[in-house]
DNA sequence: GTTTGACCAGGTTTCGTATTTGGTCATACG
DNA sequence: CGTATGACCAAATACGAAACCTGGTCAAAC
């Protein structure tokens, strides 16, 4: 098998199988074995692609996660507004939801994640959370988020606001979070203009975001 | 030994104990028989007290919310202005986290409550939430709350953001918290005279909960 | 009438064994 | 010659039986 296309083709392949078996019996009773044999390959092959098992699901989640960032983004080019902080939060409340790993990942479901979830956080947030928070500082230069606070204690309290919506059962209505964020971090009014000027750096950063988190999980390949 | 008022001290004596053992060792490591040579007396006393062990240390759980809700109800006694929502919440927040017993049911510290967990919330929950609802209707009645949506769909947020905060490790600071609850849930403006209006009604309410709470704590002495 | 601790069934822990599985690598294969 | 594989092994996990512990009861003591 020639190296370059058809290795990731392979390693995607991988990935797929662990990740509908993750899904249908939890991380405890998914082996490499069982992993191997749904993407048709023999075990040995998957430790040409990963070192271990762990790092192998971590990647499951990793490409979750990316692919949720990455529908953020086409959703935000396809419509510069997207960029407001409400309607972002939204969009991503939406898609993690519709993501069951995702879901599971902030949900702290042990059942399927298992001894995966303490990890997660160290292994996938390196410098996101310092994009984020350069994204609210562009908000907050162009009058698209309030100021009397900085933009790092926004943060705080904004990430405590998501988890606490998508850990509740059943979740909150995606309106009503992009409600609250609205009114909890936004100035009282949001100008289109603004909006459609700050766009272009909003999506370079989450693009370059996700682009980091693609890399890493292409030089596991 | 007579009845009446002995009765009620020895039934709090024994809860101290629970509570003590429960914060030290958890709730899979104490047994029953801990906490009645805690207590000075015999096993069978406790019996004589509630009907199983699980109904004790929820009874601990009980006494120790109730305590944080009289707390409450102090402190707006002794200022009307922290009916306002923000400031209730920020007083309430730093009561929760103040006692490790109630933040570790937040928090979902299985560690400590083992499988109390779940039955916490059949348990306390019975009209809770509603006289929560009613002081949320109580203030938009009088332009302290926002009312472009029902107090039941703001009170969902509202328990959302409260729980984010809450499970945050370390948990932000009180203030952000109160500014974040002020912003999302609160008019621009509030008025200290309708706040001193509401005030009497406020207290009523919280007090006839933390009273329906300590009858049920009391019938089951 | 109240309190108690011996008592017992049911549950949990322990510990040794059988089984499974993560990870390696010599071999087969192209 | 480089890639893929599955037999192989140590380590982890699952299992089962026996020892131990504990929740809950109740006859006896007070």
């Amino acid at each position: 098998m020639p190296p370059a296309e058809d290795r990731a083709e392979r390693a995607e392949r991988i990935l797929d199988a662990a990740a509908e078996l993750l899904l249908r019996a939890g991380y405890r009773r998914t082996t490499i074995e069982d992993v191997a044999e749904r993407a048709g390959i023999g075990k040995g092959t998957v430790y040409l692609h990963w070192k271990n098992r762990e790092d192998l699901f971590l990647a499951v989640l990793l490409r979750e996660s990316v692919r949720a960032i990455e529908d953020l983004v086409r959703a935000m080019e396809a419509d510069p507004l997207v960029t407001r902080l409400a309607t972002l939060t939204r969009i991503q409340y939406t898609n993690v939801l519709a993501r069951p790993l995702l879901r599971a990942g902030h949900a702290d479901d042990a059942g399927t994640l298992g001894k995966l979830l303490p990890k997660l956080h160290d292994q996938l947030d390196p410098r996101h959370d310092e994009a984020f928070v350069e994204y609210l500082e562009l908000l907050a230069a162009h009058d698209l988020l309030r100021t009397d606070r900085p933009a790092r204690e926004l943060a705080v309290a904004y990430r405590a606001v998501l988890h606490g919506f998508l850990v509740g059962s059943p979740p909150p209505e995606p309106a009503l979070i992009a409600d609250t964020v609205a009114h909890a971090f936004e100035p009282l009014a949001v100008s289109t203009t603004q909006l459609r000027a700050v766009a272009p750096r909003a999506i370079a950063l989450f693009t370059e975001s996700a682009a980091l988190d693609r890399k890493r999980l292409e030089r596991a390949y």
